[in-house]
This record gives C-alpha cells, structure tokens and sequence, in this order.
DNA sequence: ATTCGGGATATTGTATCCAGTCACGCCCAA
DNA sequence: TTGGGCGTGACTGGATACAATATCCCGAAT
C-alpha cells in the first residue's frame, strides 16, 4: 500500500535526502541561531553557487520557508522581516493558546529519556547561565523546548507550535542578553521540568502560561527601554 | 523602502497573479467543495498539460499544499490523504484552542459590513438546509467562518484555523448529510451569529467552543455507525 | 501455483535557459 | 544643487531538458 495515510505520524518529507530539504534545514538552523537576521538577503543563485547546486532546490527551499513565516519574498531577493511590534504580539497571542496544552500532554507522555534529556537541558542551562555564555544558554533552550515537544502525541500541535517559536526566537536572542532575564528563564525552566518530571498535566501547563507571559513581557519591557535609548532594534539606517 | 516588514497585515504573495498561487488556490478550492477527495492522486505534468503550462508553477503549487498539509508527497504522485481517526482528533484539539479566542477577537473588531455578510451566510444555510441543499448548506458555511476570521486582527491566527478547518473539512462534508446533525449546525449558527452582532466576545467565544465540540461528536458518531455497518469511511477497495 | 527478480515506465528531483520586472543609480536639466 | 526621467542590471518567475528512482508488471524458476 502507498503511504498515503498520514496515520498519526509525522508526514516524514517525500525524499528526507532532497537537496531541497537540506537546504531548508540548513537555512532554518542558521536563522534559529541567529546566523542570519532580520533585514539580511537571501539571493537563491547566491545560495546555490556556494553550495555547488543549481537555483532550483534553493528556490524551492526559501519558497518553503516563506510559507512557514520564516522569510518575506520581496521583488528583489527574499528577506528575513523585521517583526513589527503587533506581529510579536500576535505569534504570542497563538503560543499562549497552544504551549501550555501541549505541555500538559507532553507531561502525560513524557519517556524516561526525554525526561533525561530535559534534566541535562536544565544544567547546561544553569551552567551557561553561570559562565555568561549565551549561545549556550540558547542552544540549552531549544534542546528543552524541541525535546518536551517531541513528547506531544499530536504532531500538528507541535510542529505549529515550533513554527511560532522559531519566528520569535530571531528577534528573542537579542532579550536573553539581559541578565535579569536569564534568571527569570532559568527559574521558569527549573519549576517546568519539576512539573514534567511528576508528570503534573495541570501544573506543566500552568507554568508554561506563565514561562510564556513572563517571555512576552521581557521582551516588550527589553524594547521599551532600548526604545527611550532612541536604539530602534529594527536598525534602521544609519545617517 | 524595501516591504521587508510584515508590519501586521497578512503577507501577500510577492506576485498574487503568479501561476503558482492561481495553481494552488484553484487546487485548495478544489479541495474545499469536495471535488477532489481522500485517494485521489494529483500529477504534476497531468496538471500542467490540462493548464497549458509547464510542471514548475504546477509542482510549485503541490508542493506548497503538501507544506500546509492539505496533501502529502509519495514517490509516486502527490496524494490526498485519508485522516486516521487520531489525525481527526488532533486536528480538532488544535481547533478547540485557537477557534474560541479567534472568534472572542472577531466579536470585538466586527465591522458592519462583515455582520451583514453573516446574516447573509445564516440566511443562506437555513434555506440551504429546508432545501435539502448539501452544497449550498457546505458553501454557506465556509462563506460563514471566512467571514468571521476576516474580522480576525491576527491574521497568522486566522490563517492558521483555516488550515486546519480545510483539512477536516474534506471529510465533515459526509457527516453534513445527517438531518440531524444539520439542524445542531444551524442553531449553532444562529446563536454565534447572535454574539457577534451583539459584540459579546465571552459568547462567542464559549459558544464557538460548543460548536467545535458539537462538530466533533457529531463526526465521531457518524463514523461509528458506519463503522458498525462495516462501511468505513476511507473506501477501501472494492472487491 | 507461487515467489523472486529484472527491466520498462511513470513520476519526481535537479539543472540550465529564457523572459519579465522592478529597483537603483546615473545623468541631465532647471 | 536638487529633482526627475531613463537606462541598466540584478533578481525572480516560468519553461524546457535531463537524471534518478521507486513501482509495477511480467516472466521464469522452484
């Protein structure tokens, strides 16, 4: 029979392999790092001449990507938008409705491995946190996010909710560099993973609601003030 | 200055009349009424020569839908897929926490015009429904809740439900034939209607959620008895 | 009769090519 | 010096051509 019943499972793509889907992945990772950001220009003949490949799979590639949020196509080169304040407002609005159910169904399927992998999530956090090292302390932060919600059953949830996330994290990043921040996101990551490893459903997701607000309020908090400073982070031109 | 800024308003595509989206919307249309249902494998060059034009914008399209969801890709054709009973259900968990908030959203920014558009809508469902009418009841509907995401400000949101509103959509046109279940449509109609003309978000909001769930029984009922009659609803192969 | 294997074929994936369009810069004139 | 028009080029969109591959069918051997 052709597999041409989703059947629960995560739709794998067609080819894993397709040079399309590498490079997608590749983009994707660079932006979740904070490698490219917003206002950069992605040129697809650009692209494919350093990767050795021709136009077309990386014009696929940021065709997907655009579709995703991920990109704007623009009528000279695809660009990473710069997210205006309502925009961060509403990817928000949709991960305040999404995360903590997730969560609490993630807590109810929790394996004994996940469970590992959030505890160690949880100490290279700390220990970035303690060494000042940011791009640990993000990279401590996806590892935590991607694996409680590889513990959520309902794929569509998960993969929409990653979605969101990943839009938001580009412009994030720029907020964890506050330290008082940090403590706030260690300690909220602290109790969540205590919710998770009791498997508490209830608790699981009424921490992540507010791990969710507290992020959203930082962040606004971080931009009104870099705001009074007269240091727009859209960085527009420069005189 | 470049538009390389969502800035709130839904991104339209670079180039609306670009083969590509003409493609895709006529597909996911296609879709929506029916016309192409569960099983039915969609080819790339079959599509482009009926069009005149060439695989690419066609391939394009496809591929864009498979992103979405609405298809899925094998090595041999893309697919309309046959949704699992636990797909179904984790769609409809995802619409039970984004479709009342949406609609609560909608009650509160609804512009005059788009309240006549829904009288019109209910209007039409109710003849629709004394007439026996399956089609026109169906388009009524969509017409209903496009109509009120519309009024949606958050359009990743609004974007966001109708996806996954389409996808099941594909099969609650079989559980629309039941009398019954038309008439627990209609009044659910009726008293939506009823909340957003008069503004009330916490009604709409509530009642939207009643909705879901009315949808959701209903479709699970229908499935049972067609199941008892040992008639499922993916028609498998004739023997 | 049934199963295993090999080749034909249908269909996707990738490369190259051509066309159209929009932005930017230059140049000229006021 | 500044404003506006026009040309040029960079980039996307679409077409055509080529390569890779999984599936299906048929035949042969057990």
């Amino acid at each position: 029979m052709t597999p041409d019943t989703l059947d629960g499972r995560a739709p794998l793509p067609l080819r894993p392999n397709s040079l399309r889907e590498q490079i997608r992945e590749s983009i994707r990772r660079q932006l979740q790092h904070g490698e490219i950001t917003p206002g950069d220009r992605l040129v697809d003949v650009e692209i494919a001449n350093k990767l050795g490949v021709s136009r077309m799979p990386v014009r696929e590639a940021l065709l997907q990507l655009v579709n995703e949020g991920y990109l704007v196509g623009t009528t000279r080169g695809f660009v990473v938008p710069t997210l205006s304040l309502k925009d961060i407002q509403d990817i928000f609005e949709v991960r305040r409705l999404l995360e903590p159910q997730a969560a609490a169904n993630a807590a109810r399927n929790l394996t004994p491995e996940q469970e590992a992998t959030l505890r160690e999530a949880l100490a290279r956090a700390k220990k970035a946190h303690a060494a000042r090292d940011l791009d640990e302390l993000a990279a401590a932060n996806r590892l935590f996010r991607a694996t409680w919600l590889s513990a959520e059953p309902n794929w569509r949830l998960a993969s929409t909710i990653q979605r969101f996330v990943d839009q938001v994290q580009i412009v994030r990043l720029g907020t964890l560099k506050d330290p008082e921040t940090q403590d706030v996101v260690i300690a909220g990551l602290e109790k969540i993973v205590d919710a998770f490893v009791r498997r508490d459903a209830a608790a699981a997701s009424a921490l992540m609601m507010t791990f969710i607000l507290d992020a959203e309020r930082s962040f606004f908090a971080a931009h009104a003030t870099r705001e009074a400073a007269g240091d727009n982070y859209q960085r527009h031109a420069i005189p």
